[in-house]
DNA sequence: CATCAGGGCCCTG
DNA sequence: CAGGGCCCTGAT
């Protein structure tokens, strides 16, 4: 595997719109644990890469939940550019949302008597993705079908074969691969990393990104309709992948569409607290609860369920997650 | 020891 | 558009 030791640092400030809470937005509970970031109250680490390039980075909150003011810190090696710079500014934005206008969003949650104090704790959390959308694909297709356990196994044995260590700033953080890295591995190589099926969907969707057919700046323009049907057509996307890459790369509110099994026994606990109630009828209660912003309305009440699983033990959560 | 479902998707009929 | 098959793993 490589290696590269960035020493050399460059400093710029982010002010997000307000309301921010920095930990909800750069640390997400629910997922599973990856080499790929690291994060402690108040300061987040990842790697990212512009054009072919890697960086490391370092953020940290200097502000307030109605005064937000990040710093971050990229990590380099030999030079960087200023448009280097400009292009990081801009993509930590987007990923994690950081221009985000949620007035309405807060105003729908205002009225929520329920779930009120959830949204109160949580102001100003975006949904983000530390990840560009090829990188979030590679995630989203060794999470299907597997456990956390499985997934886990998958994702750092595909990092410790074709994966990037950075070092910086004390740590060691890992960078997926390039699309075209995969170009002279056979499938019977990934296979033999035991991720199974999906060598062939990793396999075909390397070649179709590292070929440029996929244009992921278009599809953060696109209406979620019409991003959706795109994403669809990429090979080994399905309906619950595509919800995932919508609501997490294009940061499309409104995702809550397709309620996988495992997920309607949570969702039933935590709205109705019942063992299961029919997928349709979340379905239709969210959305006329917060309409537009039906899976981000979620993804609050969803994360923090999971921030609390950290203190405190949750019995029928832990029943369904199956580690 | 065997069998099976799982944090989906593709392909076939 | 319903249902079988796919990889591997831990649970039973």
């Amino acid at each position: 595997m490589k290696t590269s030791v960035l020493k050399n640092t460059k400093e710029f400030l982010i002010f997000p719109s307000s309301p921010f809470h920095f930990d909800g937005t750069f640390h997400k509970s629910s997922h599973f644990l990856d080499k790929l970031s690291d994060w402690k109250t108040g300061k987040y680490w990842q790697a990212i890469r512009i054009g072919k390039r890697l960086f490391g980075l370092k953020v940290e909150n200097k502000g307030e939940i109605q005064k937000p003011k990040i710093k971050v810190s990229v990590f380099y090696d030999k030079n960087i550019f200023e448009k280097e710079i400009e292009n990081i500014k801009y993509e930590i934005i987007w990923r994690f949302d950081l221009n985000a206008n949620l007035k309405e969003f807060n105003k729908l949650a205002k009225q929520d008597r329920r779930f009120y104090p959830i949204f109160k704790k949580w102001l100003g959390m975006r949904n983000s993705s530390a990840h560009n959308l090829y990188e979030l694909l590679i995630i989203a297709v060794v999470l299907q079908n597997a456990t956390v356990r499985r997934t886990v196994q998958m994702m750092n044995a595909l990092l410790d074969n074709y994966g990037i260590k950075l070092k910086f700033d004390n740590k060691e953080i890992f960078a997926i691969w390039l699309p075209n890295r995969l170009k002279g591995v056979s499938k019977q190589n990934l296979r033999d990393l035991k991720i199974g099926y999906r060598a062939k969907f990793i396999k075909q969707l390397s070649q179709d990104f590292a070929e440029n057919k996929v244009d992921e700046q278009k599809l953060r323009s696109l209406d979620q309709e019409k991003a959706k049907q795109e994403l669809l057509k990429l090979y080994g996307v399905g309906p619950e992948t595509a919800r995932i890459l919508l609501f997490e790369v294009c940061h499309q509110y409104n995702t809550f569409d397709h309620i996988a099994p495992w997920q309607q026994k949570i969702y039933s606990q935590l709205f109705y607290k019942k063992s299961l109630i029919p997928a349709e009828k979340i379905k239709d209660d969210i959305k006329k609860l917060y309409g537009k912003y039906s899976m981000l309305a979620v993804h609050y009440i969803w994360e923090d369920v999971f921030w609390r699983r950290k203190n405190e033990k949750i019995d029928w959560l832990e029943k369904e997650i199956r580690l």
